[in-house]
DNA sequence: TTACTCATGTAACAAGTTACATGATTTA
DNA sequence: TAAATCATGTAACTTGTTACATGAGTAA
């Protein structure tokens, strides 16, 4: 029998991520990786990134040593079967090939029934936020590792695949100048 | 003062478009079209959906009128306030431009961990994965509306990305024969 | 010593999930 | 009339959110 699916909710599976691709962390380092992180959309919130380090731990994944600083501190770091769960969830092809929960792509639909004046207005408002959003994504690359780069490198490609396709909309694509790339 | 932004759930909002799309649903039709929906990924449970659709009557963005099938059947439709809150949702810039959960995403920067025969098989497993996707998509095209086929076409733009992503991955971009697209 | 940051955690709440209960209508 | 489907809804649970409580260390 071949284990190839197991029931980590994605917030665990991030967990698990960080703490493996750090090599190990405190919980608090946990939750401002994900409060600081240009790529990953969890708020890093207390209740729910404490909570799932305690089941990850009471499951096996995870084990912790405490610190010398005099704080409560414990430094986390995976258990062999923690890894191995890691890969496992990384690996499943069902879950990671879905094309999740998009709301651009959610709301792309309503747009056609919008008048041309406000379509137009929105598609543009939307493309600004999205240029934005990739010049603060530019300006983090460089300084990423590779873990992180691969996040934002697709991060870059889906907005620009949502730019060509509001070009595309505004019905600009062949006018010279507005190219996008 | 200008209201550009709607506390709605993602989940209210595609209920809301999906009534205003058709015209009118029931809520059962409702769930049947998440349930059925090649480009929506909530599950369409009841315990979801008639919860959805109670909070958004009672706060008068939907009204019903009984049928007369003999059931408690009811039709729904958007009230005015309802049409106006539904495009203030659709236009906010700045939920509909965020990147969202991609688990494909996610995952990318942990596959860069595996080793080179790992990763192969893994990046080769998710390919097929996305080809069987694509080819299911594909297939419903033609028979989509408007408002669906926008979400199915940013679908297939989004996983032909991935496509492209794992062939350059796989270092494989350059060999004639093996190109995507 | 006051204020800020580091650090862990809980409480109340929000909004999904699956599974079940209920009953009407249609089809075999 | 038995089974399937249509249709609405609730219950228990899961897992996120924000806001708060608590306390140690550090810098003004």
């Amino acid at each position: 029998m071949q284990v190839d699916e197991v029931n980590l909710t994605e917030l665990e599976g991030a967990i698990l991520s960080e703490i493996q691709h750090r090599g190990h962390d405190t919980a608090f380092q946990v939750r401002r990786a994900f409060q600081t992180s240009p790529s990953i959309e969890w708020s890093g919130s207390a209740g729910a990134v404490y909570p799932a380090i305690k089941r990850l731990r009471s499951q096996g994944y995870i084990q912790g040593e405490p610190t010398d600083d005099g704080r409560a501190t414990v430094r986390l770091s995976l258990t062999d079967t923690g890894q191995a769960t890691l890969m496992i969830w990384a690996c499943d092809a069902r879950r990671s090939t879905s094309v999740g929960l998009d709301p651009f792509r959610l709301r792309s639909g309503i747009w056609g029934l919008l008048s041309p004046d406000r379509k137009r207005l929105t598609l543009s408002m939307a493309a600004r936020a999205i240029e934005a959003n990739v010049a603060y994504l530019q300006q983090y690359l460089p300084s990423l590792d590779k873990v992180e780069a691969a996040r934002v490198e697709l991060s870059l490609r889906i907005q620009h695949v949502r730019l060509e396709w509001i070009s595309e909309q505004l019905g600009v694509a062949d006018q010279p100048g507005t190219q996008l790339r």
